[in-house]
DNA sequence: GCAAGCCCAGATAGT
DNA sequence: CTGGGCTTGC
């Protein structure tokens, strides 16, 4: 079992009594640790697998170590090893009556929150110009993961909107509560909840947990690692792996802070390294090791190789996100037909799932098979989640927003009013809405009236037979009953015949989930199908098997490897991220995101890079992105070449990237491929020229081509020839300053839609960033481009 | 009670 | 361009 391992890894494993922290690099080897450190513990230091617990940070990362740990000792699979809001969850199941839940609780997800906070919001009368759902939320899960409950969110308020936000998060809560249900933070917030108000329940977990380990420490969050200490608190025997480098979450409450001073939350803890990097080639890891080099908050260190230098990194450029998706493809028909690669060893990355669209059109017009993680979720379509809410209404009567969800769908003739009165009767009443319509139907006739309320109880008592099923039947058998006596299938068809064949589909998909539950688990209950569709996350769902491409988020790939990882969008704006501009600390964390990405890779890495992005239906200009720059110049070959956006075609001057003479943009050294003017690209030293050589030929049309015929068309509609047209075009580029009568002096930062329709959007000193009509707004050049990026 | 149509805001990342 | 929320008219 220890064979093989190294002299730092060896130690690691071994080492086991008190808290110690590995400090283990992308790629070194730390899944095996841990899986061989737990085998370790139950094989050789006779520990029953039942008081080990491991957290992780996906579902599928825990079923992947509980099957490398039943590899290496078959039985091992009593230990406790899953996410965090997994493990909350097992305990809370056990123990949720002691904080006066059921425990059939419901878990809401994020729509489902969403929900409650919007009649919150309501409720209290907030102004919806102040308060977005979105915001609100947002900061209630910054509390909550900050573990800041509400009473202490209004003692802290330093505002009135925070004061605000504290009130929401209070009756956030207590609706919560009302409906017997819990969000996904609370999921690890009533954990903590639970072992701090109940000291002799602590103290069974934490004696029961003699080692815990926990992997991804770098993105836990302070919530966590009190939920850690708790159930360590013990033995003190805690096992904490990470990567401050590869720090990406904390958008989501998550600090290295954890990492960095574990030495004081866990005294006398020692502190391991791995970093020899067994995953990747040397160019990529020199690529990786020379981008996080250049980020100044973080422990240091250097990951090491023997493996052979490989083959450089490609940078591909390309116009625009249709000429990646292209791009994209035939690099992977390439690298597929040359025999040494097949689908599934390429995956590709990208920062926001907006951008999956475009190179999933790209890869289905070309046959190339592929599948998407995240983006729309299968669980969150609209037909899915109709379903489930009734499956959780069945579960927890007093589910208030699956009740709303699914009263009236299909339609059942129960509209706004008749529900109001019902929801206000039964608050009222003191009882949930299911309740009171079980309990007292002639006060819902009372307060609805007679037909209305007809239809009601109709509704309550199809909900009852459903409940009594669900004591005798499984998951899917249950499933199947809601679908029949809703008719739900007939209402899709009804609702919407152009999308109900999909639909259905889907519905369908979601019953063979609930069947492949039930063949797998002992009772194939309905609450437990419920909830392990509530903690499914989208990697979980990846398919390992079948020969395709994988296309996901970067922060998705977390935790994988591939042979093949293509990186698109590298662009400003986009990695790093436009919201991410302004602060060091947000900076690095994007550059992070890089660096998890370009660690992923085990032999080949592609960049892309377009000229043009469209967003909202306009087109914008796109800059390479300055972790482009930061690469050694000799560990990065360049395909195709940098043409310019020429968002104004006609006009004839100089494109905005075509510089008469070398001119050097910010932050880009002269010897890194962003800063090469466009011209044809050259292979470096290291790389292999004749692929250098290639142009980027084989896109379906230039910008200019595409922008032109798009013009020429709205021309059409609006009788203007083409000279007029081309005149108009000839006005404005982006970059040039203007001056605005009342709005002072600017520069143009996007150029939108063509002749009378000409939008420019303009960021003003003053004024800010404004999006006006061109032809309304009488605007006077200025000599002299701004100097790019803006 | 319900459907059609209009208007506006919007999309960083996810357990 | 898209989706959700609101208004309007039947």
């Amino acid at each position: 079992m220890l064979e093989g391992l190294n002299p730092q890894q060896h130690r690691a494993v071994v080492d086991t009594e008190g808290p110690m922290l590995l400090i283990a690099g992308a790629g070194s080897g730390k899944t095996r640790v841990l899986t061989t450190r737990i085998a370790h513990l139950i094989v050789d230091k006779g520990v029953h697998p039942g008081n080990i617990l491991a957290f992780t940070f996906t579902n599928k990362a825990a079923r992947e170590m509980r099957e490398r740990v039943e590899r290496l000792v078959p039985g091992a699979s009593d230990a406790w090893i899953g996410t965090f809001h997994a493990t909350g969850v097992r305990i809370l199941r056990r123990e949720a009556e002691r904080l006066g839940y059921p425990r059939q609780f419901s878990i809401y997800d994020a729509e489902d929150s969403r929900a409650v906070v919007k009649s919150v919001l309501k409720a209290l009368n907030a102004d919806p110009k102040q308060f977005s759902p979105r915001e609100v939320l947002s900061a209630i899960s910054r509390y909550k993961n900050a573990s800041v409950d509400p009473s202490e969110a209004r003692e802290q308020a330093l505002s009135w909107r925070e004061e605000r936000i504290a009130d929401f998060y209070q009756d956030y809560q207590r609706s919560l509560r009302d409906n017997q249900a819990m969000d996904f933070d609370d999921l690890i917030v009533k954990t903590v909840e639970l072992l701090e108000s109940f000291p002799e329940v602590q103290e069974r977990y934490a004696r029961r947990f003699q080692y815990v380990l926990v992997d991804e420490f770098q993105d836990t969050n302070p919530l966590q690692l009190i939920l850690i200490k708790a159930l360590s608190a013990h033995w003190r025997n805690v096992f904490a792996v990470g990567d401050d480098d590869q720090a990406i979450y904390s958008w989501r409450g998550a600090t290295v802070e954890n990492m960095l001073n574990f030495e004081d939350y866990f005294p006398g803890a020692r502190v391991l390294r791995l970093e020899r990097n067994y995953r990747s080639t040397g160019f990529i890891l020199q690529a990786a090791n020379e981008v996080i080099g250049h980020n100044r908050r973080r422990r240091g260190k250097k990951l090491w190789t023997e493996a052979e230098q490989g083959e450089p990194l490609e940078l591909l450029w390309v116009d625009d996100e249709e000429g990646e998706a292209l791009a994209v493809r035939e690099r992977i028909e390439e690298l597929v037909a040359d025999g040494e690669f097949r689908r599934r060893d390429c995956v590709v990355l990208y920062r926001t799932n907006a951008q999956s669209r475009a190179l999933e059109d790209g890869l289905r017009r070309g046959g190339l098979p592929y599948q998407i993680i995240g983006g729309t979720r299968f669980y969150e379509r609209r037909e899915v989640r109709d379903l489930l809410a009734y499956l959780k209404l069945v579960v927890n009567p007093a589910d208030q927003v699956s009740l709303e969800r699914v009263i009236n769908v299909p339609r059942r003739g129960i509209g706004k009013t008749s529900l109001q009165r019902l929801l206000d009767a039964a608050a009222a009443a003191g009882l949930s809405t299911l309740e009171m319509c079980w309990q007292r139907p002639t006060e819902v006739e009372r307060a609805c009236g007679r037909a209305a309320a007809r239809r009601i109880l109709l509704f309550a008592g199809m909900i009852a037979e459903l409940a009594a099923l669900s004591e005798k039947e499984n998951a899917a058998r249950v499933l199947e009953k809601v679908m029949e006596t809703s008719a739900y299938l007939d209402w899709l068809y009804k609702d919407d015949p152009s999308s109900a064949q999909e639909r259905e589909e889907n519905v369908h998909e979601l019953l063979n989930a609930a069947e492949a539950f039930v063949a797998e688990s002992d009772e194939g209950r309905l609450f437990d199908f419920l909830e392990s569709v509530a903690l499914l996350a989208d990697v979980d769902r990846m398919e390992a098997d079948g020969d395709m491409v994988t296309l996901m988020t970067m922060h998705n790939a977390k935790g994988l490897e591939f042979p093949v990882v293509f990186v698109a969008g590298c662009e400003e704006n986009l990695l790093p991220h436009a919201n991410s501009l302004h602060e060091d600390d947000k900076l690095e964390e994007e550059r992070r995101l890089f660096y998890v990405a370009l660690t992923r890779a085990q032999r080949r890495v592609f960049l892309s890079c377009a000229s043009m992005r469209r967003r909202f239906g306009g087109a914008e200009l796109a800059l390479p992105s300055r972790f482009l720059a930061e690469l050694p110049a000799d560990v990065v070959v360049e395909r195709g070449e940098r043409r310019p956006a020429v968002v104004q075609p006609a006009w004839g001057g100089r494109g905005l990237w075509e510089e008469e003479s070398p001119r050097r943009r910010p932050g880009r050294p002269a010897s890194s491929p962003g800063a090469r003017s466009a011209g044809p690209a050259r292979g470096k030293r290291s790389g292999s020229p004749a692929r250098g050589e290639e142009s980027g030929a084989g896109h379906l049309y230039g910008v200019e081509t595409f922008l032109r015929s798009k013009a020429r068309k709205k021309a059409e509609g609006h009788g203007f020839d083409e000279h007029e047209l081309n005149q108009e075009e000839a006005r404005f580029h982006v970059g040039q300053r203007v001056r605005h009568a009342t709005l002072g002096e600017g520069v143009i930062e996007a150029v939108e839609g063509f002749g009378e329709l000409t939008r420019l959007t303009i960021r003003f000193g003053e004024a800010g960033r404004k999006r006006i009509l061109a032809r309304y707004a009488r605007l006077e050049a200025v000599e002299g481009d701004s100097d790019l990026p803006f």
